[in-house]
DNA sequence: CCGTATCCACACCGATACTG
DNA sequence: CAGTATCGGTGTGGATACGG
């Protein structure tokens, strides 16, 4: 869904019927991997293609150069090629737009974090009880 | 993906690997519907079934049962029945552990509605202007 | 009124191979 | 190093019909 659902934003802000400010925004990160990449530009820095490919070693050369390219259209990144001797080096960085997400990821960092410790403590709550523990 | 990202998200807190704290976050309102159904019930009160249908006339009969389950498996809402006559009236309710959510939903809303206001003031920076504009 | 079950088109995403 | 193209198994979600 994750495309789908930004796509589908997307296109009812063009046509002016979007149902809820709340839908473009998470839109903007519900993409597979793109918290991950939306935090470790924030908190590391700018990174190479190949260095966030080795920080997400489960998401796929394709996910990331994908998922790259949305959050560039979104205007939440920037990327810069520099070449050496014809070995071209990209260079991914927040915009001050990305940067603006950033307070809203910390507080879902928050959430879940509480959310496990709860849910460590409290065993017998725990909502997949009926699955498999 | 939605669905996806949530059980990946679960059975990942099940084994002790989860990547980060957000995923969990994001997993319990990436629903299609979810953020709408969350606010709904936090902003009006408690709701019926067939109230839900029509304030959400694009949603599907079974998507809204569908994110209605896995929100109550999440437990951020809870559900009560009624039977009047044979007829059995269904009151979804919000938790405590849902209305927690709620601040986030207002800073995702807060964003959003700024950032449409912006784009609309500068349509040359517009994402999508290579688009449909 | 409140769901569940089935079917089916379509979207996703990993693997693989290829370009510059 | 930094991507793009294609293929194929899998998951999603709408429509419809049926049961409590």
């Amino acid at each position: 869904m994750t495309d789908f659902i930004r796509q589908d934003s997307l296109n009812r802000i063009t046509n002016g019927d979007l149902g809820c400010f709340k839908e473009l925004t998470l839109a903007m990160f519900s993409g597979k991997w793109k918290i991950n990449i939306l935090y470790h530009l924030d908190h590391d820095g700018d990174y190479h293609f190949n260095e966030l490919t080795r920080l997400l070693p489960r998401a796929s050369h394709k996910m990331i150069t994908q998922q790259l390219n949305e959050l560039r259209e979104d205007g939440l990144i920037t990327k810069h090629t520099d070449k050496h001797h014809s070995i071209t080096y990209t260079t991914y960085s927040l915009t001050p737009l990305g940067k603006s997400l950033i307070p809203i990821l910390d507080m879902m960092y928050d959430w879940g974090k509480k959310r496990i410790s709860d849910l460590k403590l409290d065993t017998a709550s725990f909502p997949l009880s009926n699955k498999n523990l």
